[in-house]
DNA sequence: CAGAATCCATTCGGATACTG
DNA sequence: CAGTATCCGAATGGATTCTG
């Protein structure tokens, strides 16, 4: 969206032609609304690169199950790169690709905002 | 676009020390997860202050009762204001808080390079 | 106009159990 | 260790209807 899309009074009636439309996320935006998701993204950005056994250290509540769906989904939309080492035992490794790095600057300060303002009192 | 976005791979190696758990994620991040809520955010910061109407026409598809819904749980969560006028017919007018330009200043970067990126990756 | 209330299909995610 | 598969209750959000 550019800068001179500034909205005025007169903007109001071309409301729903002209004006950008922050409607239509892109999956990316679907997939950080869940569960998990945007702390998956700043845990790996913090700990890259991570094993599995360490991001769920770091949530002790989520389940396997989900933090499994969670870790694939944002591998396959490309935010995260998973890494497996044929060892015995098995490792696998969780990091940040490119777009993943990119996400990542732009939730950290998100996510230290919302702690900063603490267990707000609603 | 901003300058800050050149934080790099430096901010990311220095927080890799501390392990700070994102996990306990407050009520808003809670609320953000909701369909829309970031997007009703970014609207409202952009068009403020807004009517009712604006913001359901912005998003042509969603429905009353979420729209309202979830602008009635960004109101109680302090990051939006609703300012009801006594004419008629009704006129009501919804715009950030202070916490709410707060937050929106975060999430305005994040929604911009959801949209740069089209949904035509992968 | 600006919602609130209700109903209900869909989705989500936790628990549990089981593999390579 | 690093997951996957399955079951199932809980939460979500859309459609519809109604109101000050």
């Amino acid at each position: 969206m550019s800068e001179n899309a500034r909205a005025t009074a007169e903007g109001v009636d071309a409301a729903s032609e002209d004006r950008t439309c922050y409607c239509p996320l892109g999956g990316v935006m679907d997939l950080l609304s869940r569960n998990y998701a945007i702390q998956v993204i700043c845990v790996v950005g913090t700990l890259r690169p991570v094993r599995y056994g360490e991001i769920e250290a770091t949530f002790g509540e989520v389940s396997s199950s989900t933090l499994s769906t969670r870790l694939n989904e944002l591998t396959e939309a490309g935010m995260l790169a998973r890494e497996r080492y044929a060892e015995i035992p098995p490792r696998v490794e969780y990091d940040l690709t490119t777009d993943g790095e990119e996400l990542c600057e732009l939730l950290l300060p998100l996510l230290r905002w919302v702690e900063d303002r603490g267990p707000s009192e609603q």
